[in-house]
DNA sequence: GTTCGATCTTGTCACTGTCAAGCAAATTTC
DNA sequence: GAAATTTGCTTGACAGTGACAAGATCGAAC
């Protein structure tokens, strides 16, 4: 506690999160399903029992890799959400960030999304995802406020997070790592705009110039 | 091959569905984490290494399984398409389909949508999912032959794929089952309806009555 | 410098998926 | 209608897994 960094500094230097990277790292090179607790702590450099004195079992140590995305995804929002004042700009740049943050943390995302080994009322957990759930709200609210007084704030938000969620999932993101990230992250840039387009105007809605 | 039924009288009976059966009944149950080849075996009353007999692996017991909800949910969305001539009754009454399917068939659903166990260039996989997709097309084309000319189709697909799908998973349908299935149901039908408003009319667009 | 608690290791257990070999029943072949 | 063959399933084995218990080792506090 007397130094800033020392509070990190066990015998393995940082174990957790040692541990967290290793896991996002083989998740994402294997899938979810290539995960074992056991490899994870030969990766770390540690013996096989080692991962339970921090995290208890298998959903713990899940738990908190998709916390710690969690994290990274609100903070992402959050400077999406400042970024722009017109509704429009603002949430297709929190679509952006979204994607991008699931580009980079492929094996966060694999676990944040879907996964039953997710303890979905851990602290932690809830803070950052709703951290994240509110980043998104309240571009929803720029959306009432400049555009439609009477839309239904919970229910768009529903709308956009599962709309957005779906785009990740179907473009592949999740499962094995997109080794053609490239193209993937190009044809991700156009959907992210024509989904933007249609969540605001809707199918029935005129079209983009 | 004489008789109708005989196709499928082996040794046990008919095995392969037997099998099929018992794993989205523990799916349903445990989650998919909670699957075992040797836990289905026993609850199919056959020893732990008949799956692999008619389906190689694990792999392919799980693949087969989304053929088959595919199958289902493919059979459910082409019966909404002939529901109605109207666009919006048309894209409510699949989205219903949709989410009643995934109700009645946890199993299967938390297999097809999200599982890195599961083959997607299986021939039957695809057949089926390919069969479920055409359908949610022909209500979109119903879309942009009467409500917009210039919809572009497959970028609509891919969204309303993206939002219905994505609501299913918000639901929580694909995690454990849902103990309290009536109020699941009936609040999941208010964001069918929602959900269908906001895919056509967008979030600008003028609300419901 | 001893105590104490946090960090990690070693050893073990029941369980898992997969493979190889064998058995039994049904179907074919003559 | 018996022999041969294919199909359906069982038994046995093996390396790997998650979780637990007990012990070792290190850092810090006093």
């Amino acid at each position: 506690m007397v130094e800033a960094a020392a509070k990190g500094a066990y015998h393995h230097g940082n174990l957790p999160d040692s541990l967290r990277a290793a896991t996002a790292e083989l998740i994402a090179e294997k899938g979810p399903s290539g995960f074992s607790l056991r490899e994870v702590a030969r990766r770390a450099g540690v013996s096989h029992a080692a991962p339970a004195h921090h995290f208890g079992d298998t959903e713990g140590l899940l738990t908190s890799l998709a916390a710690e995305g969690y994290s990274t995804l609100a903070d992402a929002l959050e400077e999406a959400l400042q970024s722009s004042d017109d509704p429009y700009e603002c949430l297709l740049a929190g679509g952006r960030a979204y994607v991008n943050t699931a580009l980079e943390n492929p094996g966060h995302f694999a676990v944040m999304v879907v996964n039953d080994q997710v303890c979905n009322t851990d602290g932690e957990f809830l803070t950052e995802s709703m951290r994240s759930y509110e980043a998104l709200q309240a571009m929803i609210i720029k959306i009432r406020d400049q555009l439609n007084p009477e839309l239904d704030v919970d229910a768009a938000c529903t709308f956009c997070w599962a709309s957005i969620q779906g785009l990740v999932q179907l473009s592949g993101l999740l499962d094995k790592v997109a080794d053609d990230m490239g193209t993937t992250k190009a044809s991700l840039d156009e959907s992210i705009e024509s989904f933007t387009h249609l969540m605001i105007n809707g199918m029935s809605g005129e079209q983009p110039a």
